[in-house]
This record gives structure tokens, sequence and C-alpha cells, in this order.
RNA sequence: GGUUUCCUGGCCGAGCGGUUAGGCACAGCUCUGCAAAAGCUGCUACAGCGGUUCGAAUCCGCUGGAAACCUCCA
């Protein structure tokens, strides 16, 4: 069956059926962290969803080229110096030191949230060759104009040229611009104040400089990006990606440079995830209202009343759509670790149910039918722009018919073999293939040690219970409780969990 | 001040003109030595006021509230 993949276009505001450039090919690039500082949580949820994203696309088959970048220079500080310079000045370290720090734990986060790494992951200050290119393609479409040794692009210029492009994006009515832009630094040198640099030019106090036709200086705030995505992935690709609050000005100032440098459109399709609240506001490096990934991870922040696990957090972010305010409260995440646990010990009992072909007579039962209705609306939900919130409604449907299933409140010939099948596959697939989530209650690699553990445990209980020792039995059960296993007498035997 | 978006049951959160989304919490029941787990049942909401329509949470208008962007930010 051939799907049709729909994503929401910023550029055009809609819901658009998703058709690449290349067939079975994908570029995609994606805005990556500013590495001056820790990655917070509102950065984490950015890149879970692209890495949602990304990871669906692959099982739909595509070859995806994902390129995130890593920016490790050009954003200019309210004082007017370069963060990274900044952050170095006041910890006494190399420029370059600051940002490899921020580098390592900024990968080490994407690791332990278990997002693919992107295909390739360029850093802006091993391109600087391309950027001062870039600036001088695009001087020579006189789309731009140098004054003392910095280099403007020329907004007004560029809107005359090419109408309808500068301010499409982000949706800004050129004539407000306009008149709306507040005075920064330089301004002064600007011909028009919607005007912004491409190039700076370096003052004493600069670290981070490089030596160009203008002069000793860095880039501009946005070129890093036009100039990488378009050496990896070319002039037109198909995907750009990131942050909401990016949009403006970053997003729409790319547009136009890559429009200045080459006279064409940079990505079919623009996608902006939505912002992570807490407290009801934006979470924010610059104004203090974060959470840190440690602090959830380790219940020590203020906001929380305990420890939440990295998977317990992505799925928490996964519950709502990528394009919707996430709001993040105690309450909701310790929801989103009931939901999680339960979905895990859901799989976990399809995947060991037994498949018995023997009493199959070849019909499709009426919960054959549901069962696979439920199916095809998580894919459709996954189809319809990442839904990922309907997903996971069907999967917990469908749980339904497992419990049952196991319970034995629905005989196991009412649903037929590759149904059976069908649905193993499916769970498997959409929560660790795409939803990027890991069963952490996994006793991992010490090789059957526990299993081997609470098997005598439990033999030990059973032998209790046999004899109506209610006392032992209890006291085996409460004390494992207390080391956070749970111990569930179902009807065939025994199980457990940890918690 | 400008631009845009949002306002859903106790909480989180889908929904894009006509079916109970789902999760969490809560209550009752079944199962159980007791519990837990699981199952079943109940809880049926769309900020307010108008309008369009046979029919609106869903479209339009007004009012109120919130947020994002306009300035580095995912």
């Amino acid at each position: 069956m051939k799907r049709t993949l729909k994503i929401y276009n910023t550029l055009t505001g809609k819901k658009e059926a998703f058709q690449p450039i290349h067939e079975g090919h994908i570029g995609m690039y994606v805005c990556g962290p500013t590495v001056y500082n820790d990655v917070h949580l509102g950065n984490c949820r950015t890149f879970a969803s692209f890495d949602m994203i990304y990871r669906y696309l692959l099982h739909l088959g595509y070859k995806v080229r994902y390129v995130r970048n890593i920016t490790d220079v050009g954003h200019l500080t309210d004082d007017g110096e370069d963060r990274m310079a900044k952050g170095a000045k006041l910890a006494r370290l190399e420029p370059m030191e600051v940002a490899q720090k921020y580098t390592v734990g900024f990968h080490d986060m994407m690791r332990i949230f278990n997002t693919l790494p992107p295909s390739i992951e360029p850093r802006a200050t091993g391109h600087i060759p391309e950027q001062i290119e870039m600036v001088e393609d695009i001087l020579a479409r006189g789309l731009a104009y140098e004054r003392n040794g910095s280099v403007y692009f020329n907004v007004p210029k560029f809107a005359e040229t090419t109408p309808g492009v500068y301010g499409q994006l982000s949706g800004r009515v050129l004539d407000d611009l306009y008149s709306e832009t507040r005075e920064l630094k330089n301004q002064g040198e600007k011909e028009h104040p919607a005007d912004f640099a491409i190039w700076m030019k370096a003052r004493p106090e600069d670290i981070m400089v490089w030596k160009s036709p203008w002069s000793v200086g860095f880039p501009g705030w946005h070129l890093e990006c036009s100039a990488m995505s378009t050496k990896y992935l070319g002039k037109t690709f198909d995907i750009h990606g990131g942050g909401n609050d990016l949009k403006f000005p970053h997003h729409e100032n790319e547009v136009a440079q890559n429009h200045g440098a080459c006279g064409c459109a940079p990505a079919n399709y623009w996608m902006h995830t939505n912002m992570l609240l807490l407290n009801g506001k934006k979470m924010s490096k610059s104004d203090g209202n974060t959470i840190s990934p440690l602090e959830l991870f380790s219940g020590t922040s203020t906001h929380t009343s305990k420890s939440y696990s990295p998977m317990v957090v992505r799925f928490f972010m996964l519950m709502a759509h990528y394009r919707s305010t996430l709001d993040i409260t105690d309450e909701a995440l310790q929801a989103a670790e009931k939901g999680f646990k339960k979905l895990m010990e859901i799989n976990k009992l399809v995947q060991n149910l037994p498949v018995d072909a023997r009493n199959f007579d070849g019909s499709e039962t009426n919960t054959d039918r549901e069962m696979l209705a439920l199916m095809e609306t998580a894919f459709e939900g996954m189809d319809d722009d990442f839904n990922t919130a309907i997903a996971i409604a069907s999967l917990n449907e469908l749980g339904g018919y497992i419990n049952k299933l196991v319970n034995k409140q629905i005989e196991a010939s009412e649903v037929s073999p590759w149904v059976l099948e069908k649905t193993k596959v499916v769970f498997q697939t959409l929560i660790f293939d795409i939803f990027g989530l890991k069963d952490e209650s996994d006793s991992g690699s010490d090789g059957g040690t526990v299993e081997g553990l609470m098997n005598l445990v439990l033999e030990f209980r059973a032998n209790a219970r046999a004899q109506k020792d209610w006392a032992a039995s209890d006291k085996i059960r409460d004390s494992l409780q207390a080391i956070g296993i749970a111990v569930k007498d179902g009807k065939d035997g025994v199980s457990w969990t940890k918690q």
C-alpha cells in the first residue's frame, strides 16, 4: 500500500503532500545548537522531534541525508561581542575549548535521549571559506554592500528584485518590518534598518576572527546555515527544520541569503517545532526559565517532585504534536511515566504471545478487523504530519486487546496468526524504530544474573504460598517492592517488573 | 505598539463540519489468601457572546485570557 505523507509547510501555511526532489531521496537540514552553554530541555524537544521525523522518513524507505550543524561562532551578544568569545573570557578558556566542551555535552545528551546521529554534523568554524564565498556571491549579484569592512545584506533591494520572498516564511509585512526595526549596534552603517550583516569587521576585543577580502572579522549571524546547507544538500533541497523561534529573523534571512547567492529557494518544505513551556512560558537560556535534562533525571529540580528517566521525558514529548506548545508539569510527567511503563509492559506481553496457526481456519474475525483498523489509524496518524499522539492512542487501544488475550478474556482463536504477527511488528516498529524509545527496565548486560536470582526468589515464595505461609510470601513481595521490583500474581503464574 | 498563534472534562493532550481519541487521576465491580497488575463500567468537555449551516469543539465576527515573534534563543 502506498501511503501519502503530509507535511505542514511553514512557507505556505498548509499541510502538503510530500514530494521529494529526487525520488526516494531526501535532503534535510536542521538548525543545531549554539555550543556556548549546556543544552536545555527545550533544545532537546526540538532535536527529539526531528529525530522522530528522521526515523519515520527512514521507515517509509527514503534514503535521507540529515544535516544538523553545530554553531560555534557568529552570534552577537547584547554588547556586540561574539558569544563564543564571551564565554571564553569568563572561563579563561580558548574559544574552541568552550565549543568542544559543550559539543561533547550535547552529544552525550543526544545519546541519552536515544536520537540517531545526523548524517553530517558540520561546524560553522570549519566552513569559513564557504561563507566568505557566499558573501562574494551575494555581493556579485548586487544584493549586499560593504561599509567599513563589514558587509550588509540589502533587504529592500532584494525585496524589489525578488518580490514576494522576503517575509513569506515568517509572515511578515515588509512595511511593518521597515518601520519597526529597533535600534541595534552598527545601525549607523546600514543603509536600511532591515538590512543585516553577513560579514562583520572585528573589533580589537574579538578573538574568533578570520581574514576576508573586506576585513579581519567573522561571518554574520545567519550565514553559516545557508553556506553549509548549500554545500552538503545542494542549492535547493527538501526539508529545512528548526525551532519556531528561529523563524524570524534567522530562517527568513537564510532564505534571503540563499536567494541572494544563487537566485533560488533553499528548501521546499520548512518545518518548525513548537516550544517547550515551563510555568506557561517559553523555556529559554537567556531569561533563566529553564530546567536542565540532568535536573529532571536526578530529580533535583524545584519544579518536579521526583526524577524522571530520559525515555519517560521522550515519551512525554511524543504524546503531544510537534507543532503544539507543550507545558511541562510534574503531574503531566507522572502521567507520562505511567503511560510509558504500561506501554512497555504491553509490548513485552504481545511479543511473548505464542502464535499458534493450528486452529486457524483462514477467515478474518471481527477482532482481527478491529485490531487491523487500529494499526491503520496509527500509521495514518504518522502520515498526517507526524501525529505521534494519534499513533500512541492507537497503540494504547491495541493494548486493551493484548491484555484481554493474555487474560483469556478473548479466545486465542479470535485473533488470526498473521494479525497477531503483524501486531508484534507494529508495536516493535512504532515504539523502537519510529518513536526511538528504549526499554529501560531491561536488566541489560548482566548475563541473566538478575533473571536467575529472581527465579530463585520467586520459587521460594511460590513454596511459601503453597503452604499458605502468607507472612513469608508477603515478606518477600514487600522486600522486593522496597527495592523497586513489583511482583504480579497472574492466572498463569508470577511475573515481575522493575519500576 | 505591530504580526501571528492558542484557549478542549480534575490534570496532560488529539481533533481541521456529522463517530466515546488516548493517557493520568477518581469511583464501583471482577479476579486475588491479601495486595499489585489486568479487565469491565462510570466520569461526555470544548473561554464567553453572536452568526453561517439540516448539523460547529471544528467555519465567520466580537469580547475576554494566554503565548510566540518583532532582539541572541530549539
